[in-house]
DNA sequence: AGCACGCCGACT
DNA sequence: GTCGGCGTGCTC
């Protein structure tokens, strides 16, 4: 395709002193931190290409990695530096070649591209398609089939008689499947084997990804569903690289409506991936698939098992998984025809990867989409500014799904104003927001309190002498989890037993909580309603994708009168006879003087809105405020979310602030906070300058102090015609950091913590 | 990222 | 007298 990618494997000119069979270069990627490829000797009787999988000496260790274009195919100031390159007579020749399906031209062009967009080494990219799921190569699973003749000596037993029954048919199967199949333990497997009654066999490649079947059972659709399911399809058929947003109130459909893309995608022969924002807590959507395409699709997330893990891995790239449902990382699946990309609740701010290689999964499908030339889908009730702006600036098709499906109509909105209707001293509900609850109680319906806050109390102060309780490893209060006796830290895993006396003055009984999480509010929602079915939702308390799944059925079979959450209950749940729904802290998450605070408190708070009234009984909201008059608040009321976001472009274009410009940040951090502090300044001193660029900075990061680690940040704003990339590599190269101190950059960054 | 080599404290 | 701490440096 492009002639520099096999420029690598021509002969080396000059090097006469090693015979010419030796010395063909190949360079290979390794999934590991280095600034590009190394370079390798393709043995003769090898032939290698670009995108093969090989094993290669390094140092005294074996690694794998990929044969790589020496020259990526990227402009030249977007692309890292080129290395020197080491004379032939000391490369060391490739050891390996595995049998692997090879990575394609456009999965190595798209990982050098997030490379180079990230300010991330190649091989870190690289090692997220690779890394997890190669160690040790594909081991085939050892099946079983009965031994013929058996051994003369063999004690039949009912149970052995049962598998080999089962064996009778000549088909291998695992240990596992033989115990299931003939309902014995596996055990009898084990001890038929070793007694040689059983003839181990590999087990071939697997096929354990049922096709999802497009026909199985088509959605009957009318009026603006039946439009919006029309366009998608005709956009998958034509093929080609389009964004497409598909905007719709909780309730429109938005789900039934991509699965019809994904069904058409299905249709012509390809794959298609569904990037939803945290996959261990979609029970409900799997279900919604799995009616309408009889079966489940391949699931990838970070929890699922080493096996299940190599199984997707191989399934993906030999196409065998048609439909992938995963969170970020699956984007770096070698997909072997991918050809749609769903990203489900577009605008979640978890699909940006805030580690290792810093990257936003929603931006680099739509790279992913461009460079492999296939649509994608953008899929929110809420649309990020970012896409707004796109389609607004015609880069984006805009798909609108304006009302709410089966008769169901949007809460009513009401805002209490906390300075008329204060809540009694200590406590944290209004009377007006109970009294709406014991109506609710009072009409069998369901009721919902919304705090996105885990734990008892955010802070807990000696009331003797002011001292607060505060993490020993960062800058942040310890959050008081009272049903565990602990105070923890949000943003490290510190936790320590609640003292039973003040530290500081060893005042007794003078420990005070302020301030309230959901513990507390469950607490007060107690004495109120002492005869309510409470259930209580947080992450640290579910405990699990299968326990979380259950809570939810629990809800929705109405054995539950009174749900208490976080941000969990914000997922696009269906709870069918919830008609009442509390925001306790409305305010919450708008301090901090954040770009996006607004933007993504309405957001949260339209979404768990959206949690009212989706069956037929309409839904009340009831938000309690001490800022009434916020923006954020009026459009909540209003519902006019469209005008919120005028407002907050509004407000963003004349700064040149995302997305009218563009942000990288630089996190200066050291254990030493003069450390930290001498290469923040240094980097200050050496900004870059010039129209259109503006550096704001070093500043202490909002939590100084992160892990024991000493934080500064420095912004870089362009506008939008400035790339940052090329003017980062350039100041990041004059400045050498100090003894322990890392400089990490962050491309678009989404937290400013 | 590994895994070496390399110089300074408590032990068989 | 050694075993071992993890600080720098290298891997085509």
């Amino acid at each position: 395709m492009v002639p520099a990618s096999f420029s690598s494997l021509l002969p080396e000119p000059d090097s006469p002193t090693t015979p010419a069979r030796q010395r063909q270069r190949v360079s290979v990627l390794l999934p590991m931190p280095f600034p590009g490829p190394f370079d390798y000797a393709a043995p003769a009787e090898m032939p290698l290409k670009p995108g093969d999988i090989v094993v290669v000496p390094l140092g005294r260790r074996r690694e794998t990695g990929v044969v790589w274009e020496s020259i990526p195919a990227l402009p030249a100031d977007f692309a890292p530096p080129p290395q020197r390159t080491v004379e032939a007579a000391r490369l060391r020749p490739v050891a390996e070649l595995l049998d692997l399906p090879p990575l394609s031209a456009e999965l190595r062009h798209f990982i050098d591209w997030v490379a180079a967009y990230t300010l991330s080494p190649p091989g870190m990219v690289l090692a997220m398609t690779l890394r997890l799921h190669m160690r040790g190569v594909p081991t085939p699973s050892t099946g079983w089939l009965a031994a013929s003749p058996l051994p003369e000596t063999l004690r039949i037993t009912p149970a052995r008689q049962k598998v080999l029954t089962l064996l009778q048919d000549g088909t291998a199967r695992t240990t596992t499947d033989i115990a299931n199949a003939a309902a014995v333990g596996p055990g009898v497997v084990k001890g038929l084997a070793d007694a040689g009654a059983l003839k181990a066999v590999k087990l071939g490649p697997e096929r354990p990804f049922d096709a999802p079947d497009p026909h199985h059972k088509p959605p009957v659709l009318e009026g603006e569903q039946a439009t919006a399911t029309a366009a998608l399809r005709q956009t998958v058929q034509e093929g080609g690289f389009s964004v497409t947003l598909l905007e719709g109130v909780t309730g429109s459909g938005k789900t039934e409506i991509y699965l019809e893309a994904i069904a058409a995608c299905l249709e012509q022969g390809k794959q298609a991936l569904v990037l939803l924002p945290e996959i261990a807590l979609s029970a409900q959507w799997m279900q919604r698939f799995t009616r309408r395409f009889g079966t489940q699709p391949a699931i990838w997330h970070s929890e699922i098992g080493q096996r299940a893990r190599r199984l997707t891995w191989h399934a993906a790239a030999d196409g065998s998984a048609t439909v992938v449902v995963g969170a970020r990382s699956a984007l770096f699946l070698p997909f072997e025809k991918l050809g749609l990309i769903i990203v489900d609740e577009e605008h979640e701010s978890l699909f940006k990867q805030e580690e290792g290689v810093i990257y936003n999964a929603r931006d680099m499908a739509v790279v992913r989409a461009r460079l492999s030339g296939f649509p994608i889908m953008l899929v929110s009730a809420t649309p990020s500014l970012e896409t707004l702006a796109n389609v607004e600036a015609g880069r984006y098709r805009h798909l609108v799904l304006p009302s709410r499906h089966g008769g169901a109509s949007l809460p009513e909105t009401r805002i209490l104003d906390m300075r008329d209707h204060p809540p009694p001293r200590g406590l944290f509900l209004s009377p007006a927001l109970t009294e709406e609850m014991t109506a609710t109680f009072e009409r069998q319906e369901q009721a919902m309190l919304f705090l996105n806050r885990r734990g008892y109390a955010p802070l807990t102060l000696c009331r003797a002498c002011g001292h607060r309780m505060e993490c020993p490893h960062c800058t942040a209060w310890l959050v008081e989890h009272r049903a565990k006796k602990l105070l923890s830290c949000h943003y490290c895993d510190h936790t320590e037993p609640m003292p039973p006396a003040c530290p500081t003055c060893g005042a007794e009984n003078s420990l005070t909580a302020i301030g309230p999480g959901i513990e507390r509010i469950t607490e007060e929602a107690r004495n109120l309603f002492p005869d309510a079915r409470i259930l209580v939702m947080a992450s640290d308390t579910l405990g699990g994708p299968a326990a979380t799944a259950e809570a939810v059925a629990k809800i929705s079979r109405r054995e539950v009168d009174l749900v208490i959450g976080t941000q969990i209950v914000a997922k696009g749940w269906h709870f069918p006879h919830l008609t009442l729904v509390g925001i306790v802290d409305a305010d919450l998450g708008l301090g901090g003087g954040d770009l996006r605070a607004g933007e993504r408190t309405i957001q949260l708070l339209h979404q768990v809105a959206g949690r009212a009234g989706r069956a037929s009984t309409p839904g009340r909201v009831l938000l309690q405020s001490y800022t009434p008059e916020h923006p954020v608040m009026q459009a909540l009321l209003s519902g006019d979310f469209d005008a919120f976001m005028a407002q907050e472009a509004a407000q963003r274009r004349p700064g040149f602030w995302p997305p009218y410009g563009r942000l990288a940040a630089l996190i200066i951090s050291a254990e030493d906070a003069r450390e930290a502090d001498a290469t923040a300044a240094e980097l200050g001193r050496k900004a870059p300058y010039g129209e259109g660029i503006q550096v704001l900075g070093p500043a202490p990061a909002p939590i100084a102090v992160l892990r024991n680690r000493h934080r500064r940040r420095i912004l870089l704003r362009t506008v939008r015609s400035i790339a940052v990339q090329p003017i980062l590599r350039r100041w990041l190269s004059m400045v050498k950091p100090g003894k322990g101190v890392r400089v990490d950059v962050d491309i678009d960054p989404v937290s400013f913590l």
